[in-house]
DNA sequence: CTGTTAGCGCTTTCAC
DNA sequence: GTGAAAGCGCTAACAG
């Protein structure tokens, strides 16, 4: 079919065959409207015919603009970024951009490394979706006039857009729907510590444990590492503790999904014996037995979000946005919530409808 | 701390402050040893310095070799998906190379798409790793001269290497196994049947069921689409039979995840009730409740073998290797398979140790 | 509206 | 061993 274009093919052969220059062969395939209709028809039939693709590479270097924006998240392989990676990619496709993924496996020789990538490929913008990642890396791309923008405190980074995510909403709801069908006992396991969001997140829980007037022991509150091993391992220190809790909240779903795995195991039964609530809403949780009831950060919000900022910042540069937004988490109730065996109403379906959280029933 | 080079640092920067030609320059960075070991050190200190990064798309204009292997998948939000991602990349880097990755969707519009970036950003190599895909654009990518290596039937493709896997070997242990431990109506939900793959894993169920001479009733093989809805569905169809499966086989792990959501949701117990089998060993199957009995298709294995065939090519394009090589399948027994409830023996452990078929126990 | 020309930042002959 | 110079394929002035 196609004759084997052994010569590669470039712009001047397209000119040639089309019998033009090559700068009305550049216009025209740019879509520069002040191009002659009928020139413009022949140059994309040559281009067809001779199976013509523009040098990236080329382009970018003349142009200075690579038409990549770089997306930087923790570890590919938690379920959450994935998503996050599919909800930016179609966003920034439909913008007319592609985008450069970087996972920094929480490892700072990785980071630097991914900045780097992103240096040298000369992108028009990073999202730094990590979560928490070394400021100095961050600064040094802002440094080089590059648009950031990441998920943290507001105004953190001089000339960089933040998100920020309002953890405190949804974690209020989840304590307060466990609390309304009579928990008291509640435990959380976090993520990593060194991480900004995690720590916000064990903040959010522990005051919305004080806002209904209960205390968390400490051994109630476990560090954990956002896999499901981590949920897994904390799980076990939890039900090994004599006074027990009846309900667990994770810092993510992956930490959830760990728990659950740690409590079947033991053979005790959710949500009757003990209560799990993850965070994310991963795509999974709908399909975990049973069903995770947990709080919905909707990916597709973070990118949007993410993907505006930088876009602004890149149309004018000069008057910086530095926008900061509010991404809002809700509870999604499923069925790994429901009261506890202690509790006067003995029930085995979740009390969705009773509790006055404002839950959100699942999908 | 690091001053704010607003004048992009290039190589001529950086060789005006060491005093030497931007080649000398060149050949430092790029260490070529014939550079004296004096002005090496003088080179690498004024770049780093400066914070000099080499503009890769320059370098990659010039020199005609982007660093870059080219990986396309079928679907990012398909846990599998990232697993291989990340052995992939860890591979290349090891090597030396960067990877640029390129999800299908399954449609065909975003296969071309894919092929085309590859061909713009001049990849070295890539790896088709969608266990199906379009053999025109892996064609045309051959044609240009790329090395290609793709999952499926050995010498499909003039020029490109092939990784055959080995399904016939796992899903015949998974039949052994289950007919040791006296199932015979095993039901199959099999993946996309427009996809390769997905036909080549029925086709081997079909035939390990031959092998323990028991016929498969039409109504026991479904078309599932590799998703945990697909799954869920499959089930549901399988589960109001009159005649019901007392096993299911699954052609990945999502759409058995699907298979235990819909079982776990009409009340029934895995395995008492139904033993699931899954397909892939993706991470997550350790973490299913209870932990999901699966076939397991190494990713590290075939990122190697893909890796290897491609810089294989790289090496000795003239000579083309077109490697063909076998990825293996083997069983790994969790706790979703065991004795059928009709089955004399009652038990509810699974049965591991006592099939023939050897398994290979979980990690 | 089209063609000519000058580079983008870098690697790589080819002389020295 | 090092430097000067010639492009890689393309876009963006600038003339015409």
């Amino acid at each position: 079919m196609t004759l084997k274009p052994r010569t590669p093919v470039d712009i001047r052969a397209v000119a040639k065959r089309a019998g033009v220059s090559i700068a009305t062969v550049s216009r025209a395939m740019n879509g520069i409207t002040t191009v002659d209709a009928e020139l413009a028809k022949r140059v994309m039939r040559a281009a067809e015919e001779l199976n013509y693709t523009p040098n990236t590479q080329a382009r970018a270097l003349v142009s200075g603009r690579s038409g990549m924006i770089g997306l930087i998240v923790s570890e590919i392989t938690n379920p959450f970024f994935p998503e996050l990676i599919q909800s930016f990619e179609d966003s920034a496709v439909k913008r007319g951009y592609e985008i450069l993924i970087g996972s920094t496996n929480y490892s700072a020789e990785r980071m630097m490394q991914c900045v780097r990538r992103m240096v040298e490929r000369m992108v028009e913008g990073v999202a730094v979706m990590t979560f928490g990642m070394d400021e100095d890396l961050v600064q040094q791309m802002v440094e080089r006039g590059i648009p950031v923008v990441s998920i943290g405190p507001k105004n953190s980074l001089e000339g960089a857009s933040s998100l920020q995510v309002d953890f405190r909403r949804g974690l209020h709801e989840a304590v307060q729907h466990l609390a309304v069908i009579g928990h008291r006992k509640i435990a959380f396991i976090s993520g990593p510590l060194s991480l900004d969001s995690a720590r916000q997140r064990q903040k959010a829980f522990q005051e919305a444990m004080s806002s209904i007037s209960t205390p968390v022991p400490p051994q109630f509150v476990i560090e954990g590492d956002h896999t499901m091993e981590g949920g897994f391992a904390g799980a076990e220190k939890l039900l090994s503790l004599k006074e027990k809790p009846t309900a667990i909240v994770c810092s993510n779903d992956m930490t959830a999904i760990g728990v659950l795995h740690a409590v079947s195991g033991r053979g005790l039964k959710v949500p009757d014996d003990i209560s799990i609530i993850g965070f994310d809403d991963i795509h999974m949780a709908q399909f975990t037995v049973p069903p995770l009831t947990t709080i919905r950060m909707a990916c597709s919000d973070l990118a949007t979000a993410a993907l505006d900022a930088l876009l602004h910042d890149t149309a004018e540069p000069m008057r910086k946005f530095e926008a900061t937004r509010m991404i809002p988490t809700r509870l999604i109730v499923r069925q790994t919530s429901g009261y506890p065996r202690q509790h006067a109403v003995k029930r085995t379906k979740p009390a969705a409808k009773k509790t006055s959280a404002r839950p959100v029933s699942a999908d």
